[in-house]
RNA sequence: GGAGGGGUUCCCGAGUGGCCAAAGGGAACAGACUGUAAAUCUGUCGUCGAAUGACUUCGGAGGUUCAAAUCCUCCCCCCUCCA
């Protein structure tokens, strides 16, 4: 029997893990991979299309959901899960990407951030306390404190402020964490400073969170510079609790944090790029709007067994991209997050069997000329 | 037969003497996208050239002018109305 929270290893390949996590709906084998689902859908897709292509938990989205349809109607209707029908774990992000990502809509102070709507310019007010809230309302299963997340150029002045504003904020979530089952990750920042960086794993695995997660990375850097950052940052996080790399990546940023020893993965990539073109393939990227496929017959991946490859060709799908069809997006969707959880399916089975270095070695193959 | 309107670069369409290889949109071609303000954005888009640039284009043929997609003449084609 296991409680939440539980986090049991049970191989390890390097530094590399594969472990299950307990959560109060359900397991979750890691390494994995989360889809995103920012505003209640992982957008194109039906929570049955995301339990075909593999998907044990989907995020949500603090910000987006309080603004529009609104936290405490969710409440009302049930939570998070009723409203949208996924039955599986929900982890939510807090709003501390919108921090970064809305970055000239918002004030952020000492007490919280403030922001003006991105949908139509009221004030909302986000304090750790509010975020801890919002995220009990919508009733998810994993959530994420609040944090101050800060691009790439900032200066270290900057990075510092948001590094101890992170971890004032984390004792805040800590304080009103309501203990109703459902799990508090902290998120340690520290921009692009290694003594930053350790400062604040320090500060943030001192609290008592169920996972740690690894903020402010791919930002806006060279990969080059987040791969420095990522593989001296995870080793110093607790080997006992899963760590979370918030919002990567490409596959061998993944593959890369794999073998850093990350347990948990996010990134809007594999849809975003879905339903603009770009798809994953054993092959590598491919952009399905090329006029070099306009009469391939042929499937997008052959070692692919998703619903897109099984049943349509290279030409049906680049003819609904380029005629702006709705299934185009759906289809793409499919695809792109079949590949993603394969991935990380594929990672959790090297590591079991001591291959994951020939899993790595592929995907670094395969995206080599990839910045 | 009469009156009027019109033919512009792949398409639609602006342009009525020089700032025009010609606005804008579409199509086409290529690229980007990392805790989703994204079914979004960027670039190329007459030929040659790395580029300054050179050359060929605005229904056709002539003409006026230093200079014509723009003005004149004739011709061809399309549309509307009248008989």
């Amino acid at each position: 029997m296991s409680s939440p929270g539980d986090f049991r290893v049970t191989a390890t390949d390097g530094a590399a893990r594969t472990a299950e996590l307990a959560t109060r709906r359900g397991l979750v084998r890691t390494p994995a991979y989360m889809p995103v689902g920012t505003a209640g859908t992982v957008k194109s897709l039906t929570p049955e299309d995301l339990h075909a292509v593999g998907a044990q938990i989907i995020l949500g989205n603090t910000y987006h959901l309080h603004l529009r349809p609104g936290d405490e109607l969710v409440a009302e209707l049930g939570g998070l899960h009723r409203f949208m029908h996924w039955d599986g774990p929900i982890l939510t992000d807090s709003g501390g990407y919108q921090v970064f990502s809305l970055e000239g809509l918002r004030t952020v102070t000492d007490d919280g951030v403030a922001f003006a709507s991105h949908i139509d310019g009221s004030r909302r007010f986000f304090s750790p306390e509010k975020v801890m809230e919002i995220q009990a309302n919508l009733g998810s299963d994993i959530r994420m404190v609040l944090d101050e997340c800060v691009g790439w150029g900032t200066s270290r002045e900057d990075t510092v402020k948001a590094l101890e504003r992170t971890t004032r904020w984390a004792e805040r979530c800590l304080a009103v964490h309501p203990h109703d089952g459902a799990l508090v990750f902290g998120i340690t920042q520290g921009g692009f400073h290694k003594d930053l960086r350790e400062q604040s794993v320090r500060e943030i695995t001192a609290l008592p969170f169920e996972g740690y997660a690894i903020g402010g990375l791919s930002v806006g850097e060279s990969r080059e510079h987040m791969d420095d950052i990522l593989h001296h940052t995870a080793p110093l996080m607790p080997e006992h609790k899963p760590r979370y790399l918030m919002g990567v990546g490409t596959p061998r940023d993944i593959v890369s944090a794999v073998s850093a020893g990350v347990d948990m993965f996010d990134c809007v990539l594999p849809t975003r790029n879905a339903r603009n073109g770009t798809l994953y393939t054993s092959q590598g990227k491919v952009n399905i709007k090329r006029a070099e496929f306009r009469n391939d017959d042929r499937p997008l991946d052959p070692a692919c067994s998703c619903e897109a490859c099984r049943n349509y060709s290279r030409a049906y799908l680049r003819h609904l991209y380029v005629s702006r069809e709705l299934l185009a997006y759906r289809l793409n969707s499919v695809h792109n997050l079949a590949y993603f959880l394969g991935l990380a399916a594929r990672c959790r089975q090297a590591i079991a069997v001591g291959a994951f270095q020939d899993l790595a070695a592929e995907i670094m193959g395969l995206y080599r000329e990839e910045a």
